[in-house]
RNA sequence: CGCGGGAUAGAGCAGUCUGGUAGCUCGCAAGGCUCAUAACCUUGAGGUCAGUGGUUCAAAUCCACUUCCCGCAA
């Protein structure tokens, strides 16, 4: 052993780490490791105009660098060598990633001399891609989890290292497990800096699914598929954007929904009681719990049909 | 100045255009009917119509401003 790598373990625990995440769910992970590590710089995605007066808003994961005093960077891409010029002006030992949102290319993940490591938020191989929390509930996935793997040049391909799941209950929302799986990530990085000389990376096996970015077409309801299909779509896009369907004109998004155990002949999306049980597909029936007209907050069924009118035996589209 | 909707009883809404007694569906309370009920009937309580100012004999309603809430888009 050389000095160099004496040096190296002896100041393993001040790792010179850069952070790249972006949204909420990239913040546990980001605490953790400044509370524990040297995180010599963040970059995020720039501040954009958000919101109802287009509020020029920075990211979550800028909002908390800020606050620790960490610099912040917020490149649009890596095509240009400035930008890659940046990463490499601070000489990591090692990056981490935990949704940025933005492709890193061969030149970056080479910087690094420990690699550039993925926090990612499904068990791999299943659900790699840009949605795997919001996919794996629109899946009814039983089991969602979180997995730390060495990045390489293609979406989520790289080795494994270190995995951790809980179940997922069939009324959990995207919302719920995605906070679940936040603190998760958290911790499992922490873990695997933690014991990275005894964790050795595994290959991912051939059979993979892809969890493609949400389109917004998806998330309108159609009454045709199965009643299980479209509760786990409701929860899938619960808290946001949520699943909708329209009815004369008006907006009206489902905020929360249950599968009836009762079966009907009724064609898919007939109105079947007075308390919004819609027939679905294959006779199955979904019973929808509380809703959101545009412009009103989110209400429960009951209180919504005090106001609005949807009559028994109308087919909603 | 990105586009738009909204604030009326505990809840959800109508009424605003065309100014003139505060309404609907629920909930709540009391009583009745019933073997019984979340069903049905009767009665009742509960409002500073978001706030401030203006117009008017008269404002939930018309005008101006303020505060708060929400949808779209990104």
């Amino acid at each position: 052993m050389n000095d160099k790598e004496i040096l190296e373990t002896n100041s393993k625990e001040k790792l010179k780490i850069v952070f790249m995440g972006t949204p909420d769910f990239a913040v546990p992970a980001l605490k953790k490791l400044i509370e524990r590590h040297n995180v010599i710089s963040v970059f995020t995605k720039e501040a954009k105009p958000v919101g109802r007066n287009m509020v020029l808003t920075k990211s979550p994961v800028q909002v908390v660098a800020e606050e620790y005093g960490i610099p912040v960077q917020t490149p649009k891409n890596f095509k240009d060598v400035l930008s890659i010029t940046k990463v490499q002006m601070f000489h990591p030992d090692m990056i981490i990633v935990c949704a940025y949102g933005v492709i890193l290319p061969e030149r970056v993940l080479d910087i690094p001399r420990l690699g550039c490591i993925n926090i990612h938020a499904s068990i791999l191989p299943r659900h790699r891609g840009a949605n795997p929390i919001q996919r794996a509930i629109m899946a009814g996935d039983r089991m969602a989890g979180v997995t730390i793997m060495n990045m390489d040049k293609g979406v989520d391909t790289g080795s494994m290292l270190l995995k951790d799941a809980i179940p997922v209950p069939q009324d959990m929302t995207y919302g719920e497990l995605e906070n679940a799986l936040s603190e998760m990530g958290g911790n499992l990085i922490i873990e695997y800096l933690d014991n990275m000389d005894n964790i050795l990376p595994q290959r991912q096996p051939r059979e993979f699914t892809l969890a493609p970015k949400l389109e917004k077409e998806e998330a309108i309801i159609n009454w045709e598929k199965n009643a299980t299909t479209i509760h786990n779509l409701v929860r899938g896009l619960s808290p946001y954007p949520y699943a909708k369907f329209t009815h004369n004109d008006n907006v009206i998004k489902l905020i929360k929904s249950e599968v009836v155990k009762e079966t009907t002949d009724k064609p898919a999306g007939t109105v079947l009681s007075n308390d919004l049980q819609i027939a679905c597909g294959e006779g199955t029936v979904l019973k929808i719990l509380s809703v959101q007209k545009a412009g009103g907050k989110i209400i429960d069924t009951k209180s919504f049909l005090n106001g609005y009118k949807i009559e028994i035996g109308e087919v909603l589209k």
